[in-house]
DNA sequence: CTACAAGTTAAAGTGAACTTGAAGTCAAGC
DNA sequence: GCTTGACTTCAAGTTCACTTTAACTTGTAG
């Protein structure tokens, strides 16, 4: 347990480390978000930058991406070496506009939850507050996550 | 298909009016969020008021509430008569709090998507953006839904 | 050498919020 | 009388992001 080399972590080393569960990390690698060595044995072996790449995709997560989109961000940045101020910029220009806008839709429902304090009515004819301009409107099963626009 | 009297709408209508899916409104009255009479055929008859309900449930859906929340606050509110002044600010009040929690966080992580422009780390170690207070923890399977505080 | 912890895979289960499909009923129009 | 369309119920399917379970192998401590 106690790791001689330093350059390599275990999968309950990274679980640790990241807070994210075991079981996530392999689910995680099926989906091709992160990679891993195998010790002779099988067993994973992450090297140090995986923690990088995770805290990448739970910040991520936090933001509203889907774990499909976050794999795209990914590709984007480079696998190899430490993402430089330009990799970064490159993400977090559309990353900030995403966040701005949904803040806004935040602020503007919650302007409409004091208004309506006044208005009482919460009507689809006559009430703006629950008739926004943008509407949810993904179709097909399954949970509504958070589409903007 | 014309309705002659114009107190009770079809499932149909509800839907037009609405946005709301006839598959939602019939899944929304089985959860017990809506009611409906029923005409002598077994078809659904709305009365108009269902579509303040509607409204009401739409709108907490986008502040960020479940369908078992949005049950709880339909709960509160008096199923007769229109929602008063009174009823509508005790609502109000607990949802301006969540709505405020989630944009305050969005905006500390879009503060510190930019201020990582300038770091680039996004190091569990080092970088505080990737080491929030509030953890996600929530346990079991399934899809992490945003879940404040 | 034997426990026992920690790792492996593959498949199935979970929860939320619905949708879709199958099979049937009912009223209106031709 | 027959088709069409809107409605009904009930069961099963869908997506996402995982977790859980089962059956098995490896590595380490005593």
């Amino acid at each position: 347990m106690v790791a001689a080399v330093e350059t390599v972590l275990t999968i309950s080393e990274v679980a640790r480390r990241s807070g994210v569960a075991s079981s996530a990390l392999r689910f995680y690698e099926e989906r091709g978000l992160i990679t891993a060595e195998r010790a002779g044995s099988g067993h994973r072996r992450f090297p140090r930058a995986v923690l990088r790449r995770i805290a990448f995709i739970v910040f991520a997560q936090r933001i509203g991406l889907s774990l499909d989109e976050i794999s795209v961000e990914l590709a984007k940045l480079p696998a190899d070496r430490v993402p430089s101020r330009r990799d970064w910029a490159r993400l977090s220009g559309a990353w900030t506009k995403r966040v701005d806008q949904r803040i806004a839709e935040l602020q503007r429902l919650r302007d409409g939850l004091t208004a309506c304090i006044g208005c009482g009515c919460l009507s689809f004819d006559r009430c703006r507050l629950s008739n926004p301009a943008d509407k949810v409107a993904r179709r097909g099963p399954g949970p509504r996550f958070w589409v903007p626009d």
